[in-house]
DNA sequence: CTCCAAAAGAAACACTGTCCACTTACAGAG
DNA sequence: CTCTGTAAGTGGACAGTGTTTCTTTTGGAG
């Protein structure tokens, strides 16, 4: 088992290439994707697909998971590419990291941000990579409060039901526990909710056609839109560099 | 031509009455809209459907068309149920109706804001149902600036060229222009575009799932961050009553 | 070399949207 | 009233789809 077998390597390899060529076609025609076709283009027969996913359905699930981690890569990339000091340049980064990939794969997009699919429930282990970049986003907003930021509007307090909700949520998440007290952590997870609930509104919008004859500016108008939300958190620059 | 002739009357009604059986089944099946299902229902013939819809992107169209129109009454019946002095109320009752109507739609809901169909463009006769909630919405930050109201934050200043499109959208768009100078009609336009990006974003996660296992408490949770928006555009109650 | 299991193929089934030729039924003209 | 043109509805076909079953080929292990 140490080397997989010829049969595993050109079976993974034609896995491989069937996703890819679904990934063609998903980009060329749009969200319609026929497994016959991607057959066709693969040189296989309909039924012959079957060997390595085994529905339609399946397939799907494996572009979605792909997705989600590419949309994930690109943000997280723009994002560490900042330095870690710079919230707002931290936060305008993964922003365009999401935007880009978003406009670069719209078919992709709208896979996994787009309308649900009919019958398809999300198998557990997508919650991850799902929420790969609401994680990252939320690790700003949580650097941001360490450093003492706090939002320029008064924090509104939140329904005590729904702190609950975050607090539930804060408790079930890994890794060390905010070690401030004043936010709430639970009003800091709020926040970036709200960044990335208009983060994502702003991409979708963009991508799903209902800027147009609006917006012509739209890189101008995004970035605004998301600088106007790191106002609304107090995501500020760090010290002057050589502080630390 | 004064009163229809029966053959139109019932021509109107089943007309009617597939849309109707359409929506049925989009409510049940989800967004996989067949054809011949709704011929069976409707006891016709597949073929016999297109005397009334030259193709099932026609019908399509026309279910959209009604769900903007719905999804609209729901949202402006909502706010006009408020007094006009009220601005952050006729905010709220609007973003509720808009919640509401999608919750209780949710396949409709996806057909307008969800991913767009592959091969479909929008007619030009739909811009304007499709816009009626922004255009209200739109209509309330434009009454907060006719009264004074401005922002928490304070402005950033817009990009000078998404400046300029917002200036064009508004020279565009019919009615009497606002009378005020300060703070610029645009940056109030761009506010209401926060806030719309929001509020559709908002309820896009809500009914595509992507709260589920985050927030149970949906409602509390909507009408916070609905709240914070109104907070950031300085949406406010009106005066108190019998000041006018 | 033999044998077995994996991969690929062939064909069928039940669907789908769409088109065409044909029949039926009705509204209006003479 | 009859005649006629048009609209509505029928039936059948076509190409395409996802999926299943059975069969054939083929590659790797003993």
């Amino acid at each position: 088992m140490s080397v997989p077998s010829l049969r595993a390597r050109v079976r993974a390899e034609t896995a491989e290439e069937i996703r890819a060529i679904a990934k063609r076609h998903l980009a060329t025609e749009g969200a319609n994707l026929s497994l016959r076709a991607v057959a066709r283009d693969a040189g296989l027969v309909p039924s012959a697909l079957y060997r390595y996913f085994p529905s339609r359905d399946a397939l799907l699930t494996a572009l979605i998971t792909d997705a989600y981690a590419a949309l994930a890569a690109s943000a997280k990339a723009a994002e560490a590419a900042v330095p870690r000091d710079d919230l707002r340049a931290r936060f305008l980064a993964l922003s365009h990291g999401v935007r880009s990939w978003a406009l670069d794969h719209p078919a992709e997009y709208a896979l996994i941000y787009g309308s649900p699919v009919p019958g398809y429930a999300a198998p557990p282990e997508m919650v991850g990579p799902a929420s790969e970049v609401a994680v990252t986003l939320i690790g700003i907003v949580f650097d941001a409060a360490g450093r003492g930021l706090r939002p320029t509007i008064p924090t509104r307090p939140l329904p005590a039901a729904t702190a609950a909700d975050l607090r539930r949520l804060l408790d079930k998440s890994p890794g060390p526990k905010p070690a401030w007290a004043e936010p709430a952590p639970e009003s800091v997870i709020a926040i970036g909710f709200t960044l990335w609930t208009q983060l994502f509104g702003l991409v979708t919008f963009e991508v799903f056609g209902r800027l147009d004859d609006l917006i012509d500016t739209r890189r101008e108008y995004f970035e605004h839109q998301i600088l106007v939300m790191a106002d609304l958190a107090g995501l500020d620059a760090g010290p002057a560099p050589g502080d630390g």
